[in-house]
RNA sequence: GCCCCCAUAGCGCAGCGGAUAGCGCGUCUGACUUCGGAUCAGAAGGUCGCAGGUUCGAAUCCUGCUGGGGGUACCA
């Protein structure tokens, strides 16, 4: 990444101007290379002139200056210059830049990638919604940001795996079963209300229908106990075809869909961890409890692994789970996408960590918040118990799924996001996944033109890159050199909205280009032929060739950003 | 009570301790006989919630306060 090496360049050259006596000896403290806001001032600024000025005893610029003196030549810069206060600009050279087209056709589409994990594996685990129902628009932040960070880390370096955990035990999943068998018996014409606790979405009178309808009353005549369980099984299989279904339409691939109760089964990981902590001293009992001792991590408290009645506690299966990730399947690292109210979750992990003996750094959770949703201007509030829920599908169906996934990547994390259903069905102005997409249609649609006029990929492949020297030209490739640097500050900060901001960035400087910049050989060759002056025509044609290879290499980038952020790069629209 | 997050232009939001704080929408004024006008150019619009502190330098870091959201159980 050009930014390390000037980082380095930096450094060196600190290093040579004290043996030349240039500067006084110190210890080189690390160097920051920043981005100036103002392009006045070059495309990196260092600042280490002024961290300097007291231990020199030198004036900033005067440091700035000896700096510049001693540092090593390099390919990629131009002009470099100091300025008052004291910082040290560096410009890319135009050369450079220009030949950053190369290096994408080069890349095979890898434009951009950096290498952070050195191919260590990184489990990405996310959604993970109950199952009891469809996928409701709260999960799809979820899914959109587990599924971006994923392609992201991936791009740096990471083996990614990506995960479901589909919590099917618990009494989560016990009160469902009920429901289902209220409603399958209210379908059945018997009068069987549903209590406060019961799910109460329309969804599962349509689920009980249909159970009613494969299997009749067979589950009338069984012990209740015996129907309830079955039923269970029967509701959770389809509301999981459901739910893959609706990650499928996102564009999401999971590698696994890990169950939580195969961590219960006889001889399964809760029990071996469980004994694990036990042969550790890291459990005791109190009050008819069994209590993991993370207080002896740092925690303010104990946590219950086993209640009085003997079921597991709440964070039980959160123990097994990432003991199994981490100690049993051995992930380098593992991300958990959570929604912010399982912020108190979140704190403690790191104690449950400690107390399985794992370091606590090979776990993230990013927490995101949460999704309102609008139409007309109203909230829409969505509240499970009620059953007044908007599903993915629902918005899918209204929006696309590029509007939706773009959208819900144009905030950060932890920003509340509001989503309006017909600001984004509305596909104008207001929805940026149109604008971005369509910069890159533009792309395509220039390119179908040349082959149309007897400009294939094939008169242009070599086109003479030196050629490119208009300042809107120059500006893109800026933009797209800028690439690596945006994927390893969104990977660091596993935040994917800096690629959205990206993508839109880089459609204006596109546009910026087209309106300035003749791409196809048109009436510019004309008017030169005019002039009786033959050879312009010509260079004309080659400009022609340079700003294709342009053209064709910003759409590469476009498809890789778009590719990131999980958004379809249509050829025209 | 304690903990976490948020507060930046009319609205919606970016902004890794650096130089004149940006983007979109909206408003106003303009641009197609030529590669996609689903586009572009220009203008107006700010005491970065308030008050201190650290620093050569703070929207950014620290402390306190105000306002909004969330979390604090042998519930998941």
């Amino acid at each position: 990444m050009i930014r390390n090496d000037i980082a380095d360049l930096v450094a060196q050259a600190i290093r040579d101007a004290q043996a030349a006596g240039a500067l006084p000896a110190f210890e080189i403290p690390a160097v920051e290379i920043g981005r100036p806001k103002d392009p006045k001032h070059g495309d990196y600024a260092a600042n280490i002139a002024m961290q300097l000025a007291r231990p020199a005893r030198m004036a900033p610029l005067a440091v700035a200056q000896a700096i510049i003196a001693h540092l090593p030549a390099h390919p990629a810069l131009g002009e470099v210059q100091a300025l008052p206060p004291g910082f040290i600009n560096f410009r890319l050279g135009d050369g450079w830049l220009a030949g950053q087209v190369a290096a994408i056709e080069a890349s095979g589409g890898q434009y951009g990638n950096i290498d952070l994990g050195h191919g260590r594996t990184c489990q990405v685990e996310f959604i993970s919604a109950n199952p009891t129902g469809p996928l409701h628009m709260g999960s799809a932040r979820n899914a959109v940001l587990g599924d971006s960070l994923g392609n992201l880390l991936a791009a740096a370096g990471w083996q990614v795996q990506r995960e479901y955990y589909v919590n099917d035990a618990g009494t989560q999943m016990r009160t469902f079963a009920e429901t289902v068998f209220l409603r399958y018996k209210q379908v059945l014409g018997l009068d069987a209300p549903l209590d406060k606790q019961h799910y109460q979405g329309t969804d599962i009178i349509d689920l009980a229908r249909t159970i009613a309808a494969e299997h009749g009353r067979r589950f009338l005549d069984m012990p209740e106990e015996d129907a309830i369980l079955e039923l269970r099984e029967i509701a959770l299989t389809k509301v999981l075809a459901n739910i893959r279904q609706t990650v499928e339409r996102l564009r999401i691939h999971f590698d696994c869909w890990y169950s939580e109760r195969s961590l219960y089964e006889p001889g399964g990981r809760f029990e071996h961890v469980l004994s694990h902590l036990r042969e550790n001293g890291m459990t005791t009992q109190r009050d008819g409890a069994e209590w993991l001792l993370t207080s002896t991590m740092g925690s303010d408290r104990d946590e219950v692994i086993v209640r009085s009645s003997g079921q597991p506690g709440y964070y039980a299966s959160d123990i097994a789970y990432h003991y199994d990730k981490f100690a049993l399947r051995g992930f380098d690292r593992v991300i958990d996408v959570w929604a912010v109210d399982h912020q108190n979750q979140a704190r403690r992990m790191p104690y449950l960590m400690r107390a399985l003996g794992l370091d606590p750094q090979r776990l993230d959770i990013l927490l995101y918040d949460i999704v309102r949703l609008y139409r007309d201007g109203q909230e829409v509030k969505l509240s499970k118990r009620s059953g007044n829920v908007i599903t993915i599908d629902e918005v899918v169906d209204e929006v696309g799924v590029d509007a939706v996934r773009f959208l819900l990547l144009t905030r950060s994390n932890q920003a509340v996001m509001d989503f309006d259903l017909n600001l984004a069905v509305a596909q104008k102005d207001e929805n940026r996944a149109f604008y971005v997409q369509y910069a890159h249609a533009r792309m395509a649609s220039i390119l179908r033109r040349a082959a149309e006029r007897g400009f294939p990929r094939e008169r242009w492949a070599d086109g003479n890159l030196d050629l490119l020297r208009h300042p809107a030209e120059l500006t893109l490739l800026r933009k797209m050199a800028d690439l690596s640097e945006v994927i390893e500050r969104a990977a660091l900060d596993l935040a994917p909205h800096n690629l959205a901001f990206y993508a839109q960035d880089l459609a204006k400087l596109f546009h910026a280009f087209y309106r300035d910049c003749r791409v196809l050989p048109g009436r510019e060759d004309d008017a030169a032929g005019e002039g009786a002056a033959a050879p312009e025509a010509e260079i004309a044609a080659e400009l022609s060739a340079a700003r294709l290879r342009l053209v064709a290499a910003t759409q590469s980038v476009f498809a890789r950003v778009l590719g990131l952020l999980g958004v379809a790069a249509p050829e025209s629209m």
